[in-house]
DNA sequence: GATGGCTGCCC
DNA sequence: ATTCTGC
DNA sequence: GCAGAATGGGCAGCCATC
């Protein structure tokens, strides 16, 4: 569709039309918009017609309306709907358009896009009815169900859509709108509409976690009221990457502290008195504190980490005051830990069930909460200040148990001892260090450069293509490369390891097709897959080598990643199962030796 | 009861 | 998580 | 430089089916 058909629809949504249905929110008029702000390009075009159609709508409609352009089907922090899958999706649209399910799928595969599926084949006459609040309801019982049943609820709401309504439906319940509109310019849009400062609208929206909430509070001028949400996750700040210390130093002149990276889970919990009992789970009380743990897409994990909740509960009698706002919220990671060894982060695995895992399965996996952050104290807001202020708070309150700790920080200021202090934690098996800005606030949801992870991986290995297959994604390139090790320097059998696929620049991936194509010597698939002569030696990095039965060397690899292609070796030249079992003793090592 | 497709959610 | 891209 | 979009590995749960 043209934009100036688009931008007609768009605008009209927005003048009076029937007194009665004005600002109500239509979803067809939601659907307008978005079809007028996915073929524009600029920014402030985009913002100002947002704003215009935000400022028509009334309070509720303007509530769901701001998180559906936030493609999400609930307020962020209460990710109650995990966004429902293509397969659903797919099935619906067969049972509403009668077509099979394969013919949607050839369709889906020539449009690239679910969407414009849904769109082609639900082909209603009618007029549109449905409205945001029709949405919001469907969405909230989608909520409520599990499993097949999801099926009849996403077919309900599609019945009575039409083309550009089931388009925006369907884009909403695969949970990304896919219309180039970043969340900073429904803040800025949201900002225009109610004539505040931006800066206002994003403080708000880091203190309630809730965009369409902080919409309501802008437009009726109480956004002064906003306090900080107990049990509402706040985003998290992340780290930019470097892959030398040296780096840190540019970056970092005004003084860094320098921590232990921690290799679990991140997590952000919130401690605080329960107060009246009401819907939270019991388990995640403990002698009156309620605790909940949040994964970093806002995930409730409590329920999968019982054996925590007691530990973080009894922070509170030292840390906590009485009253309304007494509370804390922390930031840090979630580790696999057996009598103070600090394990791979893979052991977690199990521990990541959605129901509550047995006791059996918590014994066997015990894990502790290492905390790096303080974000809020009794009332307190402690984001604005400083990293070396949060961290006197949090040396101040924390007593070091087995399930709580706190994580190792030191204030380094040169760059001998930077990287001194690199290599003892690669020593240990870590895999890199994190580097905090001393002066540096706490930016809710922010990759800054004031955090710093210095990271290198720590096995390479030298590896020769027996095989390479073309996967659907990259053809006509070969992709994936089965690659070997030497039995030892005396016995050049080959042993295959495992399968990289990953760090190829695409001039590199078309160099690499063109020797598979010349050493091919067996075909297999049409030629999708190849052997070839062990000729093309790989430098690789591997997370970890774990023992498999599937190889003949007894080992796979684990996040494995090409470096460079070294055309200067041949396969004489490559590893060993001598020189792998000495990598793999020395890793154990390592994790032996680590303390955390 | 095992298997396999699919989904979801970590990294 | 990483990588690529568009602004 | 940033945020978003697209990508990958790994594993466990759910459900239908064999």
């Amino acid at each position: 569709m043209p934009p100036n058909h688009n931008q007609r629809r768009a605008e009209s949504a927005m003048v009076d039309r029937d007194t009665d249905t004005v600002g109500q929110g239509a979803l067809i008029e939601f659907a307008a918009v978005a079809e007028w702000i996915e073929a524009a390009t600029s920014r402030s075009a985009k913002i100002a017609l947002l704003s215009r159609y935000f400022a028509q709508l009334q309070d509720d409609p303007l509530y769901y309306a701001v998180h559906y352009f936030a493609g999400q089907g609930f307020p962020q922090r209460e990710r109650r709907l995990a966004p429902i899958g293509e397969l659903t999706l797919v099935t619906a649209l067969s049972v509403l358009s009668g077509i099979e399910p394969a013919k949607l799928n050839a369709h889906l595969k020539r449009l690239g896009d679910l969407a414009e599926v849904a769109a082609l084949v639900l082909v209603r006459q009618s007029e549109p009815i449905l409205t945001l609040e029709d949405v919001a309801i469907g969405l909230e019982q989608l909520a409520k169900t599990q499993g097949r049943r999801k099926l009849s609820w996403v077919i309900r709401l599609l019945e009575p859509a039409t083309s550009l309504e089931a388009k925006y439906l369907t884009r909403l319940l695969l949970g990304d709108l896919q219309i180039g509109l970043e969340e900073a310019m429904i803040e800025a849009a949201v900002a225009q509409m109610t004539a505040q400062p931006l800066e206002q609208i994003r403080w708000g929206y880091t203190l309630l976690g809730d965009l369409g909430k902080t919409a309501l509070l802008a437009r009726h001028n109480q956004l002064t009221q906003a306090r900080m949400q107990l049990f509402q996750p706040l985003k998290f700040m992340l780290a930019s990457t470097v892959q030398d210390p040296a780096q840190v130093i540019q970056q970092l002149p005004q003084g860094f502290a320098v921590e232990t990276k921690y290799d679990g889970i991140r997590a952000q919990a919130h401690i605080a008195p329960a107060g009246k009992p009401t819907n939270w789970h019991p388990e995640t009380v403990f002698a009156g504190i309620r605790v909940a743990l949040f994964s970093r897409t806002a995930a409730d994990i409590s329920l999968s980490f019982p054996d925590l909740i007691a530990p973080l509960a009894s922070l509170a009698p030292h840390a906590l005051v009485t009253g309304e706002t007494a509370g804390l919220i922390l930031d840090g990671e979630i580790v696999p830990c057996q009598n103070d060894q600090i394990l791979p982060v893979a052991a977690l695995q199990p521990r990541l069930d959605p129901e509550s895992p047995s006791a059996d399965r918590i014994a066997s996996v015990p894990v502790a909460f290492v905390v790096y952050d303080v974000l809020y104290k009794d009332g307190a807001v402690l984001l604005n200040h400083p990293y070396s202020e949060r961290r006197r708070v949090l040396e101040s309150l924390l007593l070091e148990t087995p399930e709580v700790r706190l994580a190792a920080a030191q204030i380094l200021f040169d760059l001998e001892s930077l990287e001194q202090r690199f290599f003892q934690a690669r020593a240990q098996g870590q895999e890199g260090l994190m580097v905090k800005a001393l002066n540096s606030c706490y930016r809710p949801g922010r990759r800054s450069h004031e955090w710093l992870k210095i990271k290198r991986a720590i096995i390479t290995l030298d590896v020769v293509v027996t095989a390479a297959e073309i996967t659907p994604e990259t053809a006509p390139w070969f992709s994936n490369y089965a690659v070997a090790i030497r039995t030892s320097d005396g016995d050049p059998t080959l042993l295959q390891i495992g399968k990289v696929a990953v760090g190829l620049s695409q001039p590199e991936l078309e160099t690499l097709s063109d020797w598979i194509q010349r050493y091919t010597i067996e075909e297999f698939a049409e030629g999708m897959v190849r052997l070839v002569e062990p000729q093309i030696v790989l430098e690789i990095t591997v997370e970890q080598l774990k023992p498999s039965q599937r190889y003949k060397s007894g080992y796979d690899l684990h996040d494995a990643r090409i470096v460079r292609i070294r055309r200067d070796k041949s396969v004489n030249d490559i590893d060993t199962l001598d020189s792998l079992l000495y990598l793999v003793e020395q890793t154990q090592n390592w994790w032996d030796s680590s303390e955390g």
